[in-house]
DNA sequence: TAGATTGTTAATCGATTAACAATC
DNA sequence: TAGATTGTTAATCGATTAACAATC
């Protein structure tokens, strides 16, 4: 039975990943296990195992080639070419949205249920099927009203998109077959409202 | 020793507020951790463990009572009243954000590193210390360039503010006494990217 | 060689779930 | 009463960490 990468782990390739690109033309040529961890904060089994998981073997003393690295783990999660994604809702998360995907995701169209918002950049929501069947779409980003949701996440399964990126404020259920994030800001600001309130732990909080 | 709270189990309490100001007024006056658990796809037990820590105790066959519960939880994670925060950097994901958090955050002052940005809505940097001594601010918001990450979050706990949400590119590593939540797009990308490359699992891939 | 690295196997830890007793 | 609920104690599960052997 193949064993399968963890949603934790995931996040932390994208760390590494983060990290790896982050280092200057001229570092040096081999990274490490140990190099990695103390930059992230993380113990450095952990990033061995997951390293191993998902990249050719290291090199004992020396460890791995940086941009071999950084291949691995774009190839892993398929981070090497953009993400194609459609938009169905509203574009106002989108400037930042931008600021911080930079051209990881190409958004190749735009949905929207209100006719009024429809128009030479924006599509009625009843074309999404004959779209994604013309065009290949690996994520469906939404950021919808509440009584859209469903109906608009429904649309995207039958239409072929399996990912779901959800920036509504409302989130949403997990769905048989279809992988789901939700992008809401709620939990969050309950973490961080609780801590303001209650006096700081003694040893870190966790940083989720 | 008291026990504290899991972010989990806070990211729960969250949401499990968000569902029952999601009912409508003339829903039944009592609920139960089997209906919360259900409408959200957990464990009653868990539900029921979690509300034990944080609201008054519940009645055999009735349940909690609904206005108490929200009431309970809002007053535990200091969500009954709006929090306030200063926003340091740019402010383009400032529609979106109110869009989600709606009246629950109140950003009372903005300030940015850059002068041309700085103008009647927006304060230089070096007030930010004596602007947070005079109004009590609960969360630092973060939206700058890497280079001015760290400065900022410094300054920010210099200035007493020990609670940040960080909704720059790169993610702030965690500091001692200050809490920190990262809103990074890039981890999640990764994890959708990855469902989308490789086929679907068959059972419930997490939906973290 | 010594030390920095790899990877693996076993132990620990924390969170979730199962089993159960109590009660209106 | 039976059943829906509460809450608690014990078991399970999964992820992290510790300990170790191997190697250049």
């Amino acid at each position: 039975m193949k064993r399968s990468i963890s949603n934790l782990a995931l996040r932390r390739m994208t760390a590494y990943l983060a990290y790896l690109k982050s280092l200057p033309e001229d570092s040096p040529k081999n990274v490490s296990a140990t190099m990695i961890a103390n930059a992230l904060q993380l113990g450095d089994v952990q990033v061995r195992k997951d390293l191993a998981k998902i990249a050719r073997p290291g090199h004992t003393k020396v460890g791995r080639d940086k941009a071999e690295l950084i291949w691995d783990i774009e190839r892993c999660i398929g981070l090497d070419k953009p993400v194609t994604a459609v938009l169905i809702g509203t574009d106002d998360f989108l400037p930042w949205f931008s600021h911080q995907c930079g051209d990881r995701v190409v958004i190749s169209a735009r949905f929207s249920a209100d006719p009024i918002s429809q128009g030479k950049d924006t599509m009625a929501l009843s074309e999404l099927p004959r779209f994604c069947r013309d065009h290949p779409t690996q994520i469906g980003i939404l950021n919808v009203s509440s009584d859209m949701l469903y109906p608009a996440a429904d649309l995207l399964a039958e239409s072929g998109v399996r990912a779901i990126w959800n920036f509504s404020p409302v989130p949403l259920e997990s769905r048989e077959g279809v992988v789901i994030q939700n992008e809401n800001l709620l939990p969050t600001l309950g973490i961080l409202s609780y801590y303001a309130l209650h006096p700081a732990p003694a040893r870190k909080p966790a940083e989720d």
